[in-house]
DNA sequence: CCAAAAGTGTTAGGAGTACACCCATGG
DNA sequence: CCATGGGTGTACTCCTAACACTTTTGG
């Protein structure tokens, strides 16, 4: 063994929106250390794939999520993160639609839930710190990209659109300004389908690459 | 040995300005594998140090340089990526002011050099596109940020300052557009010296925080 | 007819961009 | 006196932000 070998794992932080809220998916640890403690998602990352891989593969083994959307975030190394030993993980977020975002299969259902991003409970290890991370990442990207969209349902209203940007961001945001935005922006276009669950039906929208 | 044990390297982007130009330092390999060609400077992270000591520890061991600014960029994890073994590498870059840039000490001089990032040798392992990824980097966040001033000595004129940013963006840049949003941003202030080099004497600013 | 969410325009201020000439100095 | 780089202002465009009422539907 070489002097130089560590333990390299992935850990996701799984974002979704439940009840205008940006939530976080965490599992509760059944073995030690931090057992009980809720912890993200993660563990080893094997010989032969890529970091992108693990995270994907740790992830549907935990949680049965496919096709999500997934981004490296940062490194964390400092000797002390683990008590078991020395560490380094390397930290991605995922974006899981909201429709898509109750079914948690492939794991205990008890043992794994969303928690609002400011009412986390107790987190293991230094989780606390790559959830502070993932959600400044989530907040900065939302202001020049169009990453709100993976958490969105293949249709969705403008409404829908404008919540979950104020649930990333902590704030509310003007209507007029924001349809003026989005539509502007070229992004998005509008289906004939109105959905019908208010008192006014709502126009759907689509994203205009499919991707 | 756990099988889950992979080695972990850091490898420095190291970033200065010479002759108008964005430049990155690299070293070329004395041994096996690309034995000969140009590589980043980094090495592997020992058992006690976080990444970003061993980053430092590395750009210390070879080249001498010392309090440059360190920000850590992207992990590179494909599994083939290093023909020696599974190697995860924490990629950094670094930003040395150009006054102390030709210091390169602690190393064989004829085995280190600077090189313009539009005119690079070739380089081993994944290097070239570890350059890639940094040089974006510090394009996106001179737009939003104020990491130029960490390229340039304590005092130092606008048009420094602008050729700078010219370098880094690979465009030019409107004298007077440039001089307004700086001062606007309030970074920066006038000290009562001024610079002689030139035909007219150019007055010398000081980065507002010193940190 | 009432409650609830959908949808829609205008105005004012700030930021960015384009553009050309005079000034101070050393040789 | 001339070559060189230092230094300065104005006008236009575009993006952002503030702000309130009407429409459509279900019950």
């Amino acid at each position: 063994m070489n002097k130089h070998e560590i333990q390299v794992t992935v850990d996701i932080v799984v974002f979704t929106i439940h009840q205008h809220r940006l939530n976080v998916l965490l599992i509760q640890r059944g073995i030690p250390p931090f057992k009980g403690q809720y912890a993200l998602p993660g563990g080893f990352v094997l010989a032969n794939e890529t970091l992108e891989a693990a995270a994907f593969r740790e992830l549907h083994e935990e949680t049965g999520t496919e096709n999500v959307y997934l981004e490296q975030l940062f490194t964390f190394g400092d000797p002390k993160r683990d008590p078991r030993g020395r560490v380094v993980t390397v930290a991605f977020y995922a974006l899981v639609p909201s429709d898509q975002s109750p079914l948690i299969a492939g794991t205990d259902a008890a043992a794994a839930g969303w928690f609002t991003v400011d009412e986390l409970p107790p987190v293991a290890f230094d989780h606390l710190k790559i959830i502070d991370y993932a959600v400044n990442r989530l907040r900065n990207k939302l202001e020049y990209t169009t990453v709100g969209f993976e958490l969105l349902p293949k249709k969705f209203t403008l409404t829908a659109l404008q919540v979950l940007h104020e649930a990333i961001l902590g704030r509310a945001l003007d209507k007029r300004n924001f349809r003026r935005k989005i539509l502007a922006l070229g992004l998005v276009k509008a289906t004939k389908e109105m959905e019908a669950t208010g008192r006014k039906p709502a126009r759907l929208y689509s994203f205009r690459n499919a991707k």
